[in-house]
RNA sequence: GGGGAGGUUCCCGAGUGGCCAAAGGGGGCAGACUGUAAAUCUGUUGGUUCCGCCUUCGAAGGUUCGAAUCCUUCUCUCCCCA
């Protein structure tokens, strides 16, 4: 169930009631593609860094250790010892970034695994399949993310492709909630609305989609190279065109400022890589900016990342020293920097939420993108 | 004492007459990264008045139109034998 507490334009402050736990909304969920957030981070740290939700991949699980091993496991919240939510993509994503070992079929997708070579599907049911096997709190649809430099009848056909694949998610993930063996009987489903930067179909497939009545809506196929204004343009348009009522979630979306904008216009869920790979590369979050922790101007500066951060890191550790075991490529360097920038983005989300809250979010949102221009 | 191998740009190391300011690593300096095939990738790394000129391949001298590359002497390092 997904209760909306405050609007502050059509900024939602939301809460969504799952069966491993509630989910306070905005949300930014952490990424462990393969049940661990690179940069050696797992369950134990990710109460430190205040997550909410942890997710996960289909693609990736499946190729390894095979998602039927994680269900005999106990499935994948025993497996990696996290008992509060979790969100499994569906491995459409692949679809875009495996781009050179797949061929799309109208039945599904045939992958060259990316280990060992060896040939896998994945269509609609497959990916509901292994979701369930996994049991995750979230599944996400089968979807083509397809590149958005692609014409448009590609993309029309694609689309419409994926809204075949969704309705026949559907249908499988009701059948699989109902059999006896399955882990997360409640598991839910979330939808994914495409048509890279063309008003009309983004517009078409999301009233298509809404009339499915899921468990919430995402956006995906943004992000993948097109302007920031072309995504906000996106967002503006396509939104307002989803239930108010669920939830939305922006996939793999983005910097803090995206996000702080996707607020405004109506986004409560967001997941993204950059925190974790930009940490692991050094480069930092601060409310002043962004920092990259390699930089010579950093040798000596005996000052924590964010003066004004109550992170693992930033409480305990120097730049100068960061900056050492970065070059020393000492694995806690990169650690304490994942940990810094998932510990900034969740308790920006705890910002957005007040703000929100107190009705103060455009006027806070400002301040804030001001405020990483400043260095 | 005798014999052998070798000293190359910050480091390791290729190069044995012109296409060499000198391959490739490493290190240094910087940049990129948006539902993770990413602890990755890219650029740069002698000086300068930068499509040129100057300095550099252990040192000094020589051969040549031209030398890191050939010759002579010196010097240092390593290995083997005594």
């Amino acid at each position: 169930m997904y209760e909306i507490l405050q609007m502050d334009g059509r900024a939602k402050r939301g809460r969504l009631h799952t069966v491993h736990g509630v989910i306070e909304t905005p949300v930014f969920m952490n990424v462990g593609t393969q049940a661990a957030i690179k940069g050696a981070l797992g369950s134990i740290d990710l109460n430190g860094i205040g997550c909410q939700v942890e997710l996960s991949n289909t693609y990736h699980l499946h190729v390894r250790p095979g998602d039927e091993v994680i269900k005999k496991l106990g499935g994948l919240h025993h497996f990696m010892s996290w008992h509060k939510p979790i969100l499994t993509d569906s491995g459409g994503f692949q679809i875009f970034s495996l781009n050179s070992l797949r061929k799309i079929k109208e039945e599904g997708v045939y992958f060259s695994s990316h280990v060992d070579g060896r040939k896998l599907f994945i269509g609609p049911e497959e990916s509901m399949k292994i979701q369930s096997n996994l049991g995750s709190t979230i599944a996400m649809a089968f979807d083509e993310c397809p590149d958005s430099t692609l014409d448009r009848s590609y993309i029309q056909d694609s689309v419409d492709r994926t809204t075949r694949w969704l309705i026949k998610c559907k249908e499988e993930i009701s059948r699989l909630n109902a059999l006896e063996d399955t882990i997360n009987k409640s598991q839910l489903l979330f939808g994914i609305n495409q048509g890279a930067v063309y008003t009309d179909i983004r517009q078409n497939h999301a009233k298509v989609i809404s009339d499915l009545d899921l468990d919430g809506y995402a956006i995906g196929g943004l992000a993948v190279g097109e302007t920031h204004e072309a995504m906000y343009r996106v967002l503006d348009e396509t939104v307002p065109c989803l239930p108010v009522h669920k939830p939305t979630y922006l996939m793999g979306v983005g910097t803090p400022e995206n996000i702080l904008e996707a607020v405004e216009r109506g986004v409560d869920f967001f997941d993204c890589v950059l925190p974790a790979r930009n940490g692991r590369h050094g480069n930092v979050y601060t409310n002043k900016g962004k920092l990259n922790l390699f930089n010579e101007r950093y040798l000596l500066d005996d000052t924590s990342i964010d003066e004004e951060c109550d992170c693992p890191s930033c409480t305990r550790y120097s730049r100068a020293y960061i900056r050492h075991l970065l070059k020393a490529k000492e694995m806690l360097g990169m650690r304490l920097c994942v940990i810094h920038n998932l510990y900034f983005y969740n308790h920006l989300m705890d910002e957005i939420r007040t703000a929100i809250e107190e009705k103060k979010y455009e006027g806070y949102k400002k301040a804030k993108i001001e405020g990483f221009r400043n260095e």
